[in-house]
DNA sequence: ACCTGAACACCGTTCAAGT
DNA sequence: ACCTGAACACCGTTCAAGT
């Protein structure tokens, strides 16, 4: 049992979200439980209370680690890929990345998206601009090849909405149905088709 | 509270669902209960467990008919474009009737997606063959254009994963970002650049 | 000041017992 | 045969009371 006064109210909310992430990763979403999360860090349900609003505002910040960790995940895979290659090698590795991130932290990057706020309110800000940081690796390789700063914000918000359908959809698997390609491939043939439809304009 | 024998195993069954899709409808995939569903219906939860397996496979029926009437939706829409149109007018049709859908009955259709199978788990047949339904009015417009039947499935896949991702990111609000255009635009977006990559090969 | 422990109103699931 | 009701092992959330 922990000490009374031995950690600050930050260090018991990071170790909350270490054991928080630990849990989802093991159990899924719907494993995830204050009660469980607090007796992992040595604590009862009622400091969690003290530390996080309540269980939504936990999985929030759970989720802002988790897309920290994707920006980090999409910046090294197009920084390592050595020299500095075209918008479709770039936009594939960058799609690779995503779902390669998605099926190495399935629970966690499902739980991005199960999680949504009640009818009317919105994402904290602070949340969205995680989002647009990741999205900004996408608009950075289409630039070039859309020219207008407005048309490239548009591409890419749609083009990576498709990459994330396939993404999510075979992660959901609701995409094995006959004909089985990989996502990888599928992503592959979407940036491909829509590049060159982009190009003939 | 429900008379002894007066409802047959199967009458009880659709009471549940319909009971059930209203409370979803209303309280959304959270909301959704045992007891509720059985005091709906005037019994106990205990008759619910001799009528459905376990919640799970509550939800998966619930989403069965959810799949249907999405199906017959996507129909009704395409026949009634009067006159025989080409594939980028029906495909656009196609995703303002699916995104239409899931803006009608957001939690209904979100929970086609928040239901995911235990780990190594795979959909039952049934509902396989729904999904399936959904696909092949895709690949019908699509065939056409792309001749090859492999190739026309895979085409569907990419292009109405794509469409979903558009519609899943506004719907639980992850696209609200700068630069706001509408699903259905982006939607109309990715399927005029993606066809006109197709043409192009 | 910091944390506990018990309480309240819920869950899913099971199954002996009632009619 | 059909259904209930209570039980078990859980939930999220709150807050008086302890140290």
């Amino acid at each position: 049992m922990a000490r009374r006064g031995k950690y600050s109210r930050d260090e018991i909310r990071n170790m909350a979200l270490d054991a928080a992430e630990a849990i989802v990763a093991a159990e899924g979403y719907a494993g995830l439980s204050a009660r469980k999360v607090a007796a992992a860090i040595g604590y009862t349900v009622g400091t969690l209370y003290l530390v996080f609003e309540n269980r939504n505002s936990l999985v929030l910040r759970i989720n802002g680690r988790t897309l920290d960790r994707l920006h980090e995940h999409l910046m090294t895979a197009i920084s390592s890929a050595s020299a500095k290659k075209d918008a479709e090698t770039t936009l594939i590795t960058l799609a690779r990345a995503y779902i390669g991130h998605a099926e190495r932290e399935t629970p966690l990057w499902n739980m991005l998206f199960e999680y949504t706020t009640a009818q009317g309110d919105v994402m904290p800000d602070w949340y969205r601009r995680k989002l647009e940081h990741v999205f900004s690796h996408v608009e950075a390789a289409l630039r070039p090849l859309v020219g207008d700063e407005a048309e490239t914000g548009r591409a890419a918000r749609v083009l990576w909405a498709g990459v994330h359908g396939i993404c999510t959809l075979k992660i959901r698997q609701r995409l094995d149905l006959s004909g089985g390609q990989s996502d990888e491939e599928m992503a592959t043939m979407l940036i491909k088709t829509f590049l060159r439809g982009l190009r003939d304009r």
